[in-house]
DNA sequence: TGATATTTTGCAATCGTTTGCAAAACAAAA
DNA sequence: TTTTGTTTTGCAAACGATTGCAAAATATCA
């Protein structure tokens, strides 16, 4: 049964006979229209497969049943959106988002026109706006800000607007305080110190140092943010210089440990023995590494939901508040240490 | 310059003073209007904030400047969308399509409803459909094909539609080829060899052997597409039965390739020294891992850009061609032997 | 200056739905 | 049969843009 050109509700409404309001009412299942019609709509409607034109529907209800998802890429460093734990969360979203009826518009900031909040909200091609990685420049979120735009972000939760994120600290605290029980005595911290969520996790770190004077703290930031390249290029640059003594290492994400690992092991720097590492976020590849790789867990599933489900109650015009998911470490063997060093 | 509700083209001329069909063309550049006029009406706009309503837009012009892509998932067994390769190819379509000014609706089976075509394309949510992994079952796209919706699809050329899509045949030879030439003897495949994409790739692999016959070909079909994990508990198990008599092995993803080394790894089977092995697609992390990976790399930002235009030149009603991507052999360490096995 | 060509503008119809309100149909009660 | 009460239906007005066509304004040329 192919169609040529699709149908509208007043093709239907003459094949059926009643009029346009009453196929409407009958498709959306209003309680206006007796069984007997609905019926007899419903079959004929089918039978030349037809469905609503959205733009049409979308106008008039003024809303899209759809919500933007945009990633924020830290200005124009790495070429694409490659994180593995971002697209773990976006794949969530998208199933938490289509579960509840919704489409999907998703674009990063290389992606999308310079002023992508005008673009998907003013222009009403989402009701909403998902926002990931609000990470260093929070001045790109102004705007939204003061604007009426529903939106929720993914990241640090102390912010003045709604955001869900993982907590961040505990894991920071968690990581590092199990190294120390692995006996490590110069942990280094890995990562963006002044990105808003590593932040945090810097400063679980730091704690759990100031818990054991015993153990030295050493840092290193990492220019480009959570890639193994980048993990991989300081951890050679310091053994080159001969400045690398750690022996425990808080990376900031697992893809950051993964490129330290491969660099030590060049160097035949025995991972967990010499050196402990443990990672953060808890990657599919985390536990396909080799060392598996310990690492504090973020919860990408239960992320996305809440997203979808704080955006869609902000929609409802519900007051929602910031929430913070809890973090955990998985130990694997990257720092099971079978001699101490 | 807060603005409260949002602004209409009406406002607009009520606010110059000229006709809304005047706004209209002074805002989307027709030449119809007085420069004057249009810088005047230009500078109001843009004070109140001013952008088109896209449902509106939309309806009168019946297009609507979106493309739905839309990854479909073998059946039910893995859990999400995880393939980088995958994801990389969706990074790279999102940017082509912002490029052109196109909005992307991402999608999987899963958190889509269940008759995608139906909502995506004659709901006019979409101009156009992007189709990834038409792996398995081509039964799914059925419909689609004998309707008339603009789409493209990856994968395999050889279909009767419009794909993009690497040149796997060549790739699986060469990865083959290059091991015998690293005279491995018993060189196995690894993979799903009924997903079409794959078993172009296998066949490569077979035609590399029989012109060999030196070397014998030992099969492994692997349930679980794609995944370190189907790789691991592969090899495992054949380890386990003692069946394991590889000294080379060609796996059909990156992904596949990781979980076999890390299974070796674990009983000590040195790679490439023991069992060289090849990859295919070259994502991010084959270069990280350790072995670093030889592999086959598709090129996902060609790709990407391929699959986009041509399905803009669908929409512009043209005719267009499946094209065939080359693929091109990179060699690392995970088959580069210092001794003979 | 008047007649004619050209550029700018505005009117009104259209895209395909949804929905408040009034009318029509039917059922129940008197 | 009439009256009153309940369901069902249809009319027509939005929603906010775009565009063919005709009218108005301006420029061009004798």
């Amino acid at each position: 049964m192919k169609t040529k050109k699709l149908m509208t509700l007043s093709d239907i409404s003459k094949l059926t006979g009643v009029s346009e309001s009453t196929v409407s009412r009958a498709l959306s299942g209003s309680k206006l229209v007796s069984d007997k019609t609905r019926a007899r709509v419903k079959a004929i409607a089918d039978e030349n497969n037809f469905t609503i034109n959205a733009a049409a529907r979308n106008l008039r209800l003024q809303k899209t049943k759809t919500v933007a998802v945009i990633i924020l890429i830290s200005s124009g460093n790495d070429q694409s959106v490659s994180d593995p734990f971002m697209l773990s969360l976006v794949g969530s979203i998208a199933e938490a988002l289509g579960a509840k009826g919704y489409d999907m518009l998703l674009s990063t900031t290389r992606s999308a026109p310079k002023d992508w909040q005008r673009h998907y909200f003013d222009t009403r091609k989402a009701d909403g706006l998902i926002i990931i990685g609000q990470g260093e420049d929070a001045t790109q979120l102004s705007s939204l800000i003061e604007s009426t735009s529903p939106f929720v972000t993914w990241g640090s939760t102390a912010k003045n607007y709604t955001a869900i994120g993982s907590d961040n600290h505990k894991g920071g605290y968690l990581a590092t305080r199990h190294l120390i029980e692995q006996s490590c005595k110069r942990i280094g911290f890995f990562g963006k110190a002044h990105h808003s969520e590593i932040h945090e996790r810097w400063q679980g770190y730091k704690q759990a140092l100031d818990e054991n004077k015993k153990v030295s703290m050493i840092d290193t930031t990492l220019d480009v943010p959570f890639t193994a390249q980048a993990g991989y290029e300081v951890t050679k640059q310091l053994l080159r210089e001969g400045s690398f003594t750690y022996d425990g290492i808080v990376a900031a994400s697992d893809m950051i440990a993964i490129g330290i690992i491969k660099a030590l092991k060049e160097s035949a720097i025995n991972v967990p023995n010499d050196v402990a590492i443990v990672g953060f976020d808890d990657i599919t590849l985390a536990s396909m590494y080799h060392p598996s790789l310990t690492t504090v867990r973020q919860d990408t599933v239960h992320g996305g939901e809440m997203l979808v489900s704080k955006l869609l109650a902000k929609l409802n015009g519900e007051d929602v508040l910031s929430e913070m998911l809890p973090t955990q470490l998985v130990i694997r063997q990257s720092t099971q240490r079978t001699k101490q060093s």
